[in-house]
DNA sequence: AATAAAGGTGACAACTATTGGCACTATTAA
DNA sequence: TTAATAGTGCCAATAGTTGTCACCTTTATT
């Protein structure tokens, strides 16, 4: 990155946190600390109040605000912005009830012709693909809400098999392969559970006390409340590099790759009701997967190739 | 002077006169012709508005007042784009070469405090997840710039198998799960080809009279160019609803659902030398697909899961 | 008094960016 | 047609930037 470029974000950085250090400096634009103090120097020259604190738990303060120069999004950062934009808008349901036309005119309209011209021959030239969203969503505003503060919802939850009424106190919400999820705490169950979001049919805010305040869980932390059951049945396969970057691009939270003496391994916990779901994930690893327990996964997945065998 | 420090004068300048031309700008800060042109593309660069006139009494004009670009969006329309850069965010190579902490900021920076707070709140709540990129790729803008240029490209392309020398015309570049492509004529070959841009191991353009007008080709349309060869064997599946749902999470460009009195198929054409990647494409399907044709396709099925039994 | 953790200097070699000059081209109004 | 304006491509000289390394200063804690 270019000096001059990195002063002015270290201008914003600056003006955002009144108090930092050289390290802080280091980390965030990935530079040495010599020239993390020459920049700092160089800040100071254009006239930024800057008081330098020595010693143990020193540091730098900014003493008064900072008017900061007029602002604009720079080329690359528009072209990066709209082709975001743009990947985001084949999500029929998002939690942000907008129109992307409104939002695309606007975009435009405050770009250069220029820029909207490099836009226009980009547009045919990249792309970002995800999974086309499947099923649309009906509740995601309303789980979003829920989750930022703190309600306890009742839902009507159909899966293939049944339908239920829960009582569910949403966490997060996430989008992933084409379907939304929602992190939730289940009352019922006393459990951490996540539901797929175009399977809740109704919500409904619910008053209650006895609710658990999930204001320090975030969408990365959440997962620690995933217990298995005690029915859970733990397995173990090995697995090969190739199967490793198959894992990556479809991996699910109770799974984990392990290494073992310089060999790899997949292992995590299944519930004997998602038997299905667990042999047909393993056997989309095909060769790169070997069970190597519990025994009876490796039956079962024996059997499921010869019901394909007989199916074909 | 140094450059950052002019331009930022000059961002003043231009601020306070509507109108200037390049005399203006040689003289106000005493540098030759060709650097106040590079400096006014800096600006622009950095996303001033600027608009010139050319021929007698021409000159330069700011469109519009620079201010904080998200200031004209609605709250709604901030979020939503936020999180289609915070989407993006983890992708470790794209062809923009941005920083996001810069974009963050300039966006936090026209908000409200209001606002602030529930950006930050929302962050923790909801994400958009992809597959995550697996391999670096060194060379996507060099090859985003050779597809709008319309330029030839000698590549040192490797495969497991191989490496492999190849002159090629880029169309487009495309990120698929987790996976930077690359749609391109193989001059070699005189052929449409997909090259997967992290094995791509180095380039250089190459000057060269022999190539394709693809101006009207987009990333839309460039698949009419993929001829299958005269060995590309036909097959058709019959495929359940549930199996279309998995097709449309991991389309390939060369199979197409079809429907035949309310009946669907997986229909398409695979080279004898991508046979083994059809089959565990199709074996991903399980029971939701059934090979109709060729029969020798079933019959390698089969074989595959076969294969796997005593593998187990 | 010693130590750890913070800021700070000077020098240098490798590397990168900027600059001005020049010879062009393109566009527009008079 | 001309004059005035913007814009491009190339090059070599020059200027600026970077990381490393050794060593210094200040301050709170132990």
């Amino acid at each position: 990155m270019k000096k001059s470029e990195r002063l002015n974000q270290m201008l914003r950085f600056v003006n955002q946190r009144q108090r930092f250090t050289l390290k802080d400096v280091i980390n965030e634009f990935q530079i040495s600390k010599r020239t993390a103090l020459r920049d700092i120097a160089s800040l100071e020259e254009m006239g930024v109040p800057l008081y330098a604190e020595y010693g143990r738990y020193g540091g730098y303060r900014l003493v008064k605000p900072i008017t900061l120069p007029p602002i604009s999004f720079s080329s690359q950062e528009v072209f990066a912005l709209y082709f975001a934009m743009q990947a985001l808008q084949s999500f029929t349901s998002t939690p942000f009830e907008i129109s992307y036309r409104s939002v695309h005119e606007k975009f435009l309209e405050g770009l250069t012709t220029k820029q909207r011209k490099q836009i226009d021959s980009l547009q045919k030239r990249v792309a970002f693909f995800h999974a086309e969203q499947l099923h649309e969503c009906a509740y995601l505003e309303e789980l979003l809400l829920a989750s930022t503060n703190n309600q306890i919802l009742s839902i009507v939850y159909t899966t293939e098999k049944q339908t239920t009424i829960r009582r569910i106190q949403p966490i997060s919400i996430y989008a992933m392969k084409g379907y939304w999820y929602c992190q939730s705490l289940d009352l019922n169950k006393k459990a951490y559970r996540v539901f797929r979001c175009d399977r809740i049919k109704s919500i409904e805010v619910v008053e209650d006390v006895d609710m658990i305040d999930v204001e320090g869980i975030t969408i990365e932390n959440a997962h620690v409340f995933w217990k298995p059951t005690d029915q859970a049945i733990p397995f173990k396969c090995e697995i090969t590099k190739t199967g490793i970057e198959q894992f990556i691009q479809s991996q699910f939270p109770s799974m984990k790759i392990k290494e073992e003496h310089n060999d790899y391994y997949l292992v995590g916990t299944y519930e004997p009701t998602e038997v299905d779901f667990i042999i047909r994930y393993l056997a989309s690893f095909g060769k790169t997967i070997r069970i190597v327990e519990p025994v009876s996964l490796k039956e079962q997945l024996k059997a499921y190739y010869l019901d394909l065998i007989n199916y074909i």
